[in-house]
DNA sequence: TCATTAAGTATGC
DNA sequence: GCATACTTAATGA
């Protein structure tokens, strides 16, 4: 595969930011690119890690599946993060599902070369460890919110975290830039698909969102944030 | 305060 | 026109 990458694709991504010239183009012939259509599962729990990626478009549900078969949703990553990254968490099979929630664009590569990045990248190691740092506060917020709050709370707070991860502001209000649908937001929050769609026909009333399908727009950030009782 | 059941409408390939 | 997304009401734990 000799794919020509543009180096302007990562050299301002978090991980790379530190590379010069050359040390990108490098990195990016050992890469291989790929579109993962909506809904496409991209590896699965207990999969060996073959490999680990960087999204450069779309968004990713990472998922867990319950004994009873059940899939919880238990964050997403946005476009220029790295996930998949087992390695970095002392693994050799990846810990949760990945699924492509829209069409998505990722790079990756071979397991093998995690260690020579570590090493040969200044910053790739500091950087990526800052990220898993923040997906585990990100999961601890939504545990503890399992655990403490109450239902309108807990999707309230989910709404709050989509936005924060893959919010596009426009004016006064924030729309979440990928399909959500209402099972999703049930998956993320331990409820049903009919409790979540009867919350926000009620907020909707109210003006603080406002929603197609697949499609949640918050019109009034500031309530949402008093619903969920932060 | 919620899940469940059930029965409906809307939307989009 | 069929599957999927979403809405709403009723019932009961």
């Amino acid at each position: 595969m000799s794919n020509r990458l543009d180096p302007s694709l990562i050299a301002r991504l978090p991980p790379f930011s530190k590379l010069d010239r050359d040390q990108i183009t490098t990195l990016l012939e050992q890469a291989t690119s790929q579109l993962y259509p909506a809904e496409t599962t991209i590896f699965s729990e207990g999969q060996e890690a073959e490999r680990f990626f960087l999204l450069l478009d779309g968004h990713i549900r990472v998922v867990r599946l319950t004994p009873g078969g059940e899939q919880v949703i238990a964050l997403h990553i946005p476009p220029g993060q790295l996930f998949g990254i087992a390695q970095a968490i002392g693994r050799k099979t990846y810990p949760a599902m990945a699924v492509a929630a829209e069409d998505c664009i990722a790079l990756s590569w071979p397991v093998n070369l995690w260690q020579r990045f570590c090493d040969d990248f200044p910053g790739f190691a500091t950087e990526t460890y800052r990220t898993v740092g923040e997906r585990m506060g990100e999961l601890h917020e939504s545990i503890l919110a399992m655990a403490t709050k109450h239902v309108e709370e807990r999707v309230a707070c989910a709404l709050m975290r989509l936005i924060q991860q893959g919010g596009r502001k426009d004016g006064n209000a924030v729309e979440i830039s990928f399909p959500v649908t209402r099972q999703n937001i049930s998956d993320m929050t331990g409820t049903t698909l009919h409790t979540v769609s009867r919350l926000l026909s009620a907020w909707a009333r109210d003006g603080v969102v406002e929603s197609r399908r697949r499609h949640i727009r918050i019109l009034d950030p500031h309530r949402l944030v008093l619903l969920s009782g932060a």
